[in-house]
DNA sequence: AGCATATATCTTGTAGTACAAGGTACTTGC
DNA sequence: GCAAGTACCTTGTACTACAAGATATATGCT
């Protein structure tokens, strides 16, 4: 068993820190209008300059989710040219969804600060 | 199967954003000096509020993930009275962990906020 | 003495998650 | 014809926070 390797301290710290605020940054995303999964991973990782960088089989699942808890509605559009794309828009219970991740992301980032600047 | 709860949306938040971030928050307070997990425990819950609040079983495997990688070292202290502690402390290597977790959660976070407050 | 409670450590099992790897279907370019 | 790009979905894996429980020592109560 190649169990000791040296180099393997810390394999992807960024994996773990999508972890609960994914859900927030997809949310966040349908507020400025409809979009398609494939075209919600390539925005993400353009608008972040590479930082949150994901990809499709980790944002399908996140929609399912999202969709079976209400907070996302669905619409297929079969167009004449390309592979249909299923259009998905934030609900009215998407938006308060939304206004409680956000302030949930803020106690929960406000506490790790406290907890970085601790001078004390 | 209990599989349609309609209340059952998003069990707990703050569970998963913790992920990714407790070695952090960890090697952050050992900066401060030495510490024993159940002091550890108690401490983050009291100066975040609450907000941060971890259980005994959540740290220790923190612990020991630190310790195997050499990022924290280990003194055992059997006091006269009291069972007896484990004191943490945090190593050079530690050190550098800890700048490169530091450096890594402000691209994130920084990552985040540009994509809350996208106007655009 | 007996027993509950607080301190302090550790182990096992579970549910949830990001992601790699692969599959399907349609269209365009060589 | 066929490779490559678009667009969707599924399965399996590694990792993680945490509940639940076990163990040991000391203190307080009746």
């Amino acid at each position: 068993m190649a169990d000791t390797d040296p180099t393997e301290t810390h394999r992807s710290i960024g994996r773990e820190l999508k972890k609960g605020s994914l859900e927030l940054v997809v949310l966040s995303r349908l507020v400025r209008g409809e979009a398609y999964g494939y075209e919600i991973v390539s925005e993400l990782s353009a608008r972040t300059q590479g930082v949150f960088d994901i990809t499709d089989s980790t944002l399908y699942p996140v929609l399912y989710r999202l969709e079976r808890a209400g907070f996302v509605s669905i619409r297929w559009e079969t167009q004449n040219r390309g592979v249909p794309r299923k259009y998905y828009q934030i609900t009215p219970k998407g938006l308060t969804e939304l206004a409680a991740l956000r302030a949930e992301w803020s106690r929960y980032v406000g506490a790790i600060q406290q907890l970085l600047t601790s001078g004390d």
